[in-house]
DNA sequence: CGGTGAATCTACCCGCGAGTATAGAATCGA
DNA sequence: TCGATTCTATACTCGCGGGTAGATTCACCG
């Protein structure tokens, strides 16, 4: 991973310079985690760093080490698990497939990122919990994601794989649905998170009342493309 | 002051105990009106009484005064949110319709409750926020609302109105989509509460993918009822 | 060995907000 | 008009937890 820094050739035998830095990433890596999952069990502000520290086996001051804020470990855990979904959808945006192909893919891996630790963070911890300026940072990456479903969606209206609603309201109810996951999901419980992936998009693509003709989803025979 | 309570025949001229009661209660009811929405806007964390209090030109000691604790007003809140949606769910169970058109009354109720105040207080505030005893029950009251919706499910995939897919996954993805309104509703915006449940409630029934025959909500023309 | 810097700890500060003691103002009953 | 009660305000306590100052330990390098 050398980026412009340290590619100095000299092979010192076992070079510390670089140990050191993947110490104090891995260092970095333990706390963000403890903290997630501290944040996600117990709330952020039912939380204290001490409590992080202890679960570490360090103390509060070694944090503050590695972290300026607490603000700066909360921010940092919902940054990951947006990136998270940032990717999934934006691996999504060529338009090969008809719309509801794409976005039934990006619901999927959406539902699935909803059991992880840093996704559930992004929504079990609140808005209001942020400082104003990461707030900021934060919106400005849900807003991304959002465009990108959103520009999907519309894209099978378009072609016709998608009905014809009201995109911001489809959109919110989606990501709704897929977002509560989050809230309910235990891991080690009875669902693994492929069977909920698979079970809430089914239900989005097909509603509750049943379908005349087949059964399963018509993720086979979409709208006729008609692109104008 | 006998608590058998105040049932004294006694027709004094303007009694004056029942408008002290009904000022109490009055007071009481601002208090909560004033802190839920402090609540939904900024967090419960980030509100303290003492800007409750300056809202209502009074003074913290005041709300000790209507209150025992911030946990009582806020459980309070969300109590009032709760039975909201008990009431109406409750209000369904008679099984005259088949399962999906009494489901779907209740989902549109839930969703327009999800606009209001308290229904949005249910939602926003996390389960953390609350002290052990409170959370208990409250959790009691979801369980109570959770379990007349599954039954209503279960009837309407019995009478074949609902598709056949694992109640409590349904029941997840359905009350998901719902509850995520609470989150993004704003009172005054482009969409009034009758539009957002009517959208959200027509996706959940139809599903993404258009359906072959009509394009409404098939709720007149529900899967025929098979009742064994 | 002795110095240098990274890493961690002990001991503390400090502000905020929940909750309270208590006194004073308003209201009512006689 | 005089208590008694209800209601509200002033002025406080107090604990918790975020954040910090400074000492200390340790690892490596010469």
């Amino acid at each position: 991973m050398q980026d412009g820094r340290g590619d100095r050739q000299q092979p010192s035998p076992w070079a510390p310079a670089a140990q050191r830095d993947e110490q104090r990433t891995l260092k970095r890596e333990a706390v963000l985690l403890t903290a997630v999952r501290s944040f996600n069990r117990h709330g952020f502000h039912a939380t204290s760093l001490e409590q992080v520290a202890e679960a570490l086996n360090i103390t509060k001051p070694t944090i503050y080490y590695y972290f300026s804020s607490k603000d700066e470990i909360l921010f940092e855990c919902a940054r990951r698990g947006l990136e998270r979904i940032r990717e999934v959808a934006a691996a999504r945006r060529a338009p090969e497939e008809t719309g509801l192909q794409r976005l039934t893919a990006i619901m999927r891996d959406y539902a699935i990122i909803m059991t992880e630790d840093f996704g559930q963070c992004v929504i079990r911890i609140g808005d209001h919990e942020l400082s104003e300026a990461s707030r900021q940072k934060q919106r400005a990456l849900k807003r991304e994601i959002d465009q990108t479903v959103r520009t999907v969606i519309e894209a099978g209206i378009r072609d016709g794989s998608i009905v014809d609603r009201d995109v911001r309201l489809l959109t919110f109810t989606i990501t709704g649905a897929l977002n509560w996951i989050a809230k309910w999901y235990e891991p080690g419980g009875r669902y693994p998170p492929e069977a909920v992936a698979e079970q809430c998009v089914g239900l989005l693509v097909d509603g509750l009342a049943p379908r005349a003709g087949s059964e399963g989803s018509p993720a086979g025979c979409p709208g006729q493309p008609e692109s104008a």
